[in-house]
DNA sequence: ATTCTAACA
DNA sequence: TGTTAGGA
């Protein structure tokens, strides 16, 4: 469930193909890169290369243009979508596990309460 | 033949 | 946004 996204991420497409398939000029997809709308790859001529997933945003731009939205108001909506979905990933890039909570809250305890020292003498802390 | 950047009779 | 100049 995964080469499926890295196959449509793959920029192998030049802005002649990509100005078919989205029946954009050169111009304007050139000019929605500048804003940010898009991020296509450069190759080693410095030519855009495009993803399947970069024709569906610029499919995706057009639509938003003919409902009147403006180029900045796109640019705003993919902004607030990329920082949420830095938000969930942040969360759960990395989750706590219970070894990482125990931890945490020993270290805790023996800033407070001295608690790192046993009967023994001997320091028992030992993250599991 | 294609694409790139910069600029505007 | 279109178009064109001058390169790569």
């Amino acid at each position: 469930m995964k080469g499926k996204e890295l196959r449509r991420s793959l920029a192998v497409l030049p802005i002649g193909t990509v100005m078919k398939l989205t029946s954009l000029t050169a111009r304007q997809i050139r000019y929605y890169e500048a804003q940010g709308l898009v991020t296509p790859q450069r190759n080693d001529g410095n030519r855009r290369m495009y993803s399947l997933n970069d024709v569906d945003r610029l499919l995706e731009i057009k639509d938003y243009l003919d409902d009147g939205v403006n180029v900045a108001g796109i640019k705003a909506i993919y902004d607030q979508q990329a920082k949420a979905a830095a938000a969930r990933k942040a969360a759960q890039e990395r989750p706590l596990t219970d070894a990482d909570v125990r931890r945490i809250l020993q270290d805790e305890f023996i800033r407070q309460g001295g608690l790192g020292h046993t009967p023994n003498g001997l320091d028992q802390r030992r993250p599991l």
